[in-house]
DNA sequence: CGTATGACGAGCC
DNA sequence: AGGCTCGCCATAC
């Protein structure tokens, strides 16, 4: 392989690579995904990506919500109902404040907390 | 090429 | 406990 330039896939393929990891009914944050995706702290750069992505892209990126665990488009724009619609279609919970329990559908699961296993227990 | 903006996040008060 | 501001950097004009 040519070494020096970006040996591996461009930034925003390993974006899409990190976002497609993501299980349905499950979410990430734009922050997590970022760290995976080998750029900590670049949040912003996650939802750019994504902001690029095509109507026809299989990316699940309505998987990805911010750090709050709420969804960063705006509450009346159209993308916000599509993104609520496909969370919640997957079994994805809203809080009574539009929030969802990160500690739930946080992916990759963090421990301590209980997740939403099919299993119903918790 | 410089200014303005944005699908974020953490700090400050 | 929660709203506001700054910083981050690619994209748009």
């Amino acid at each position: 392989m040519p070494s020096g330039s970006h040996t591996q896939a461009s930034l925003y393929e390993r974006i899409y690579r990190q976002v497609s990891s993501i299980p349905a009914g499950r979410v990430s944050t734009y922050g997590r995904i970022a760290g995976a995706a080998g750029i900590p702290g670049h949040a912003r750069q996650v939802g750019y990506a994504l902001h690029r992505l095509k109507p026809g892209s299989e990316v699940p990126w309505h998987r990805v919500v911010n750090a709050a665990g709420m969804i960063s488009l705006a509450p009346a724009s159209h993308g916000y109902t599509i993104q609520r619609q496909l969370l919640e279609s997957e079994g994805v919970r809203f809080d009574h404040r539009n929030v969802i329990c990160l500690a739930r559908y946080l992916w990759p699961p963090v421990d301590g907390c209980h997740r939403a296993e099919s299993s119903g227990r918790g």
